[in-house]
DNA sequence: TTGACTTCGTTGCATTTGCAACGATAAATC
DNA sequence: GATTTATCGTTGCAAATGCAACGAAGTCAA
């Protein structure tokens, strides 16, 4: 038996966590909203600022320019997101909610509150540290 | 504006930092060892224990069957993994490691401590309670 | 033994993904 | 102003993924 315990892994135990916590709040808007991961985080993104571009989202997160622009032409077509090319630079695409889309967020929004309120929960004092560290890692390049 | 900042919602904060730590290591191992993250992994449990199943990997992580599986039918065509039936239940496979593959085990190992080692570095004296979180996460089901 | 039922791993298939390439637009350099 | 150079979003395409269905093998009960 070499020297390796997979399941005390660093990388392994945050890939299987985030997996399980991503999978459990998808699972609860999936059914009532009809919506994807990656929809989500484009309405999420919306509902904080009011007009984004494709590129801003991409830049923030680790998701892929396509996938922001699939996830934003599905919402597209749902009549969730409105999209026009911005006025002043006709490169980029302003996305903003439409009312459709805000009310959609005005629902969703007390979910994931209660979702994320359930796992600090059951974090308990390790949530405040737990936290820390997450933006430690977010915040360093490399 | 609504009131919903997804930057500080929980569950994206840890997808993608997670995505992040995975990718980092995976730039690590992929450029010199060539194998993937399914691959990796399943690398890493036989590296752990004798022998396993495929079952076995299904059920503690995250990771489809099918995945499992895949990823298997790769190590075997590389020659870093055996496969073959269970002597006692046929319906069950059992996967161990090749000499290459212990060979490779054992120079990517060092890899991936030095890589945790580095991570935990940064985190400081939030490391600890990370992982007691972490464990956390990732014990209790629902 | 037979037959219903379960479990295991593989495979088929539709969907999703990442990456590169592209056209369109803007900025920079000359 | 003309010509490179860079940026933005979309699309094509091959590969990866999740899910369901399947055959093979085992279990259980009659």
């Amino acid at each position: 038996m070499s020297g390796f315990d997979l399941a005390a892994f660093l990388p392994y135990q945050l890939a299987v966590a985030s997996a399980r916590v991503s999978r459990g709040f998808a699972d609860l808007y999936r059914a009532e909203f009809g919506i994807s991961l990656p929809e989500w985080r484009v309405l999420a993104h919306l509902a904080g600022s009011e007009a984004v571009s494709v590129r801003e989202i991409h830049a923030r997160v680790d998701m892929d320019k396509s996938k922001v622009s699939r996830a934003a032409a599905r919402l597209e077509s749902q009549g969730l997101i409105e999209k026009r090319t911005h006025p002043e630079d006709r490169r980029l695409v302003e996305m903003r909610l439409t009312d459709r889309g805000r009310d959609l967020i005005e629902r969703i929004v007390p979910v994931a509150n209660a979702y994320q309120a359930r796992i600090l929960a059951e974090l308990g004092p390790d949530a405040a540290p737990f936290r820390t560290a997450l933006q430690t890692l977010l915040g360093d390049r490399t």
